[in-house]
RNA sequence: GUGGUUGUAGCUCAGUUGGUUAGAGCGUCGGAUUGUGGUUCCGAAUGUCGGGGGUUCGAGUCCCCUCAUCCACCCCA
């Protein structure tokens, strides 16, 4: 054997290994995703995880800026997306004439941050975007809204509230106050309001946004509104008047809000809320969050909003959009925190345990049949004790087991087995398979129907 | 990036004021059972005590560094 040293297998922090269990949900999810997105017409696209530097450069912030993997490579200067936004709007930029507008498009891949890990926060992470680009129109900001609804909807999860807030109505305060030229710093200070309580904010204006006490009281005032969404949206309206972007503003959320109502969508699940701003500089109308009621702690888990001219920076063709984005990682972590993850040790329907080691050839077709017939099936590549095969099984939460041994095998038959009450059922199979396929449709329906 | 938490077998952890060959439960593997698993019984394997350096006659226990982890800040999915 050779002496030399080992190297110890280890992955970079931030970056994780995904095992079948974790990984089985995982693809789970993101079908999900395709799914919903599809079902309102969104067609999916991909982009390089590297590009050129100066085409994610000073385009987030300063704080993304400083998060992003960048390096020189064949004297060339690249960095890895941060974000899948940034190279959508390099993207629209370079092929918007052959894709015309509104151009509506869904992107699932990873996005690479090089900041401090937490729960939920991963340097590596998958991010599940979708996008309209090239309207103004209302319609699909509530269509957007509407997608976030029905995402999570699809997904499974019980509680959830999507908040919605347009960054005009703040910035219109501001305008009234004068404080126009604060917005972000106020912005900022605002969206910790949930989590730090107002006197901490309030603390905040003051010295981070150079507000006096009393305009301080006077924008904490506005957040503090109670209500229902038509309530708020009403006494917005009342603090706003005189001021067009502001009123415009409110007259957007009433838009969506009667959109998501006339879809069916039940009260609890969005509302109006003036301190989701969001950190992100480029978004400029409506700004969404979605919280996990049952564990708001780990943040947003689908955000999104409006920017007027993302590809600016990039074409002269004006291109408004809006757009959101599901956490998977960081979801599928909160859901793992609440035991709503399933975690399926096998993608298999069906087990064929290795009985009879001369009968090989007949496994074989065995399990072609049926796979034939629509299921999934792992047959067992050793022939070892039958009991330990069916142990196997039962630790991979098999439902099914198909036992032959050669007095079936030459009768065309074989025993499908139960192996959650171990009751078993002997069927003919060789000349015609619906039998054995229906006897297997009947376990599996049962053992699906008694989760 | 800043501050703090934790790091002992695959997993969850115990390990007394530093003292000889580091333990338990669960899991894993083998057997009891040469065509039928989840119970029971018997047996077995596995640790450079996260890594490196230092103090000491002696370090899993003390000190420093480092890596990882979780939490808070920051920021965000």
């Amino acid at each position: 054997m050779s002496t030399q040293q080992l190297i110890e297998p280890r992955t970079l922090k931030g970056f994780r290994d995904y095992l079948p269990e974790i990984m089985i949900p995982r693809e789970r999810l993101m079908e999900t995703a395709r799914r919903v997105y599809r079902s309102y017409g969104f067609s999916p696209i991909d982009t390089p995880a590297l590009e050129y530097l100066e085409i994610l450069a000073g385009k987030g912030s300063d704080e993304t800026d400083r998060q992003m993997y960048r390096f020189e490579h064949g004297g060339r200067q690249v960095g890895m997306r941060f974000d899948l936004t940034i190279p959508l709007a390099r993207f629209a930029a370079q092929h918007i004439g052959k894709l015309g507008t509104p151009f509506k498009r869904y992107h699932i891949a990873p996005v690479w941050r090089g900041e401090n890990t937490q729960a939920g926060r991963y340097r590596e992470f998958v991010q599940c975007d979708f996008d309209t680009i090239g309207t103004e129109s209302v319609a699909s900001d509530v269509e957007t809204a509407l997608v976030i609804h029905d995402l999570l909807k699809a997904i499974g999860i019980e509680r959830f509230q999507v908040r919605i807030n347009n960054r005009q109505i703040l910035n219109g305060l501001l305008e009234q106050l004068g404080l126009l030229d604060r917005s972000q710093a106020v912005l900022r200070a605002i969206d910790k309001l949930e989590k730090l309580g107002p006197d901490v904010v309030d603390e905040e204006l003051q010295r981070v946004g150079g507000l006096t006490a009393e305009q301080a009281t006077t924008v904490l005032g506005l957040c503090n509104m109670n209500g229902d969404s038509n309530e708020l949206l009403s006494q917005l309206e009342h603090a706003l008047v005189g001021n067009d972007s502001g009123m415009a503003g409110v007259s957007r959320l009433r838009a969506i809000i009667d959109g998501l109502q006339a879809a069916g969508v039940s009260e609890d699940r969005y509302r109006v809320d003036v301190t989701i701003a969001r950190g992100l500089d480029y978004y400029t109308g409506v700004v969404f969050e979605t919280l996990l009621q049952d564990l708001p702690s780990i943040g947003s888990v689908c955000s999104g909003g409006r920017y007027d001219n993302l590809a600016g920076l990039y074409t002269k063709q004006h291109l408004p959009g809006i757009g959101a984005s599901l956490g998977l990682d960081r979801l599928i972590a909160a859901m793992e925190q609440l035991n709503q993850l399933e975690k399926p040790k096998t993608t298999a329907d069906v087990f064929v345990p290795f009985f009879d080691a001369d009968r090989l050839n007949d496994y074989m077709k065995l399990c072609s049949v049926v796979r034939r017939g629509g299921y999934n099936v792992e047959f067992y590549p050793d022939s070892k004790k039958l009991g330990a095969q069916l142990k196997f099984a039962d630790d991979r939460g098999f439902a099914v087991a198909l036992v032959a041994g050669s007095d079936e095998l030459n009768a065309g038959n074989c025993q499908v087995k139960d192996l959650r009450n171990k009751s078993s059922e002997v069927v003919h199979w060789s000349e015609n398979p619906q039998p054995l396929l229906d006897a297997i449709a009947k376990i599996i329906s049962s053992s699906t129907t008694s989760k």
